[in-house]
RNA sequence: GGUGCUUUGGCCGAGUGGUUAGGCACAGGUCUGCAAAACCUGCUACAGCAGUUCGAUUCUGCUAGGCACCU
């Protein structure tokens, strides 16, 4: 005589997106003619999204030369990582950096500070424009690759930083009104961004709280502008997905991450500024400190990334429901 | 073969004659200065059968697993 519960929606695991061929031909012609500023390639971990991104610049820079008479020579397609951990010089096989992936494709934003620092999104955006704007310089083709989403709209979707006091009743206001009203207002305040790059009236709204703000408080920072951006999803099935994980992982070990881990310790690096990095470095330290078996490290760890992989998932359908449109592709 | 104990949701693990622990895993989500973080939500099981009872996951009996010991 079981009791019916009160309809509490069961939600399903959320069906995986359509992958759809991807033209590079058509891309690069869609980039040059619709003035885009940056393809960015996301996913998972585990997801394949380095490969993808070294092998589109390869297949980017055969197009450009095949098309040659651009005048001067053709410059390259370059990787932009966006990858919170690979910034640290010296974690390699924790952070999954794979050095050897990129042949002689120029890669940005990797091994830039010292393991055993904090770095942070609001050095990461710096950083990141810096790098664009230089490779736009040389007239190369920037692709954005990696899996931090919060690193990945930093750089992408025009925030701003540092976060500005709440304004509920702004906010309120703003949100009552119309999606091309508020086009209107941003473009007013910022002149040089293209409106049209908010797709979604929240991320609207969030900028132009922003703009308002600083009209009152010039002080403040660093706006960077939206950029238009051609963004490609590694896509992977949940079940593959943990297959290439827990595979992974193994690798990793056999190849010295404990031992990397070790040299970190030594180096001077304390035990709880590792396990500030997470995953790799925050259950490999507590086995080296001998609090976790090497079993339960491993299986810890293994969930931990399972975990860590689903919440990216997670973080990209938010990105598709505020209407960015990721063309999913099967790495 | 005999005797005793035991059987709870994918896993671990409390408990009760009548609003149904908890943890893990899993799934969904939030998130513009630590994001490989932090946080939120969902997931109602008591081996099977037959009794006792107004009512059994909780009591009784039998059956089937498991564990221990005995000849």
């Amino acid at each position: 005589m079981g009791k019916k519960r009160d309809f509490i929606p069961i939600p399903p695991p959320a069906p995986l997106p359509e992958p759809e061929e991807l033209d590079p031909q058509a891309l690069l012609e869609a980039y040059l003619r619709d003035g885009y500023d940056l393809i960015c390639v996301l996913g998972p971990t585990a997801s394949g999204k380095t490969r993808y991104a070294v092998g589109l610049a390869h297949t980017l820079d055969r197009l450009r030369a095949e098309r040659g008479g651009e005048g001067n020579g053709v410059a390259r397609a370059e990787i932009l990582s966006a990858d919170s951990r690979q910034v640290y010089r010296g974690m390699d096989i924790g952070t999954g950096k794979d050095l050897g992936e990129y042949g002689d494709v120029p890669v940005h934003l990797l091994d830039i500070v010292p393991a055993g620092s904090r770095y942070n999104i609001f050095e990461y955006q710096r950083d990141f424009e810096r790098a664009w704007q230089d490779i736009r310089s040389r007239g190369g083709i920037p692709i954005l690759c990696g899996g931090s989403g919060l690193y990945i709209e930093a750089a992408t979707c025009g925030y701003h930083l540092p976060q500005i006091p709440p304004d509920e009743a702004l906010r309120a206001a703003l949100e009552a009104e119309d999606i091309e009203e508020l086009r209107e207002k941003y473009a007013e305040l910022r002149p040089v961004a293209d409106p049209s790059l908010f797709q979604s009236k929240r991320r609207l709204v969030r900028a132009l709280e922003v703009a308002l703000y600083e009209q009152d408080h010039p002080v403040v920072r660093s706006a960077y502008l939206p950029k238009k951006t051609f963004f490609i999803g590694t896509l992977v099935s949940r079940e593959e997905r943990r297959q290439r994980i827990d595979q992974r992982l193994d690798a990793r070990l056999e190849e010295g991450l404990i031992d990397e881990v070790r040299g970190l310790l030594a180096g001077g690096i304390p035990p709880e500024d590792l396990i500030y990095y997470g995953l790799e470095y925050k259950y490999v330290t507590q086995h080296v400190l001998g609090i976790l078996s090497y079993d339960e490290m491993r299986s810890l760890l293994a969930n931990a990334i399972h975990q860590f992989a689903k919440r990216q998932m997670t973080w990209l359908r938010g990105m598709e429901k505020d209407g960015i449109r990721i063309h999913w592709v099967n790495p």
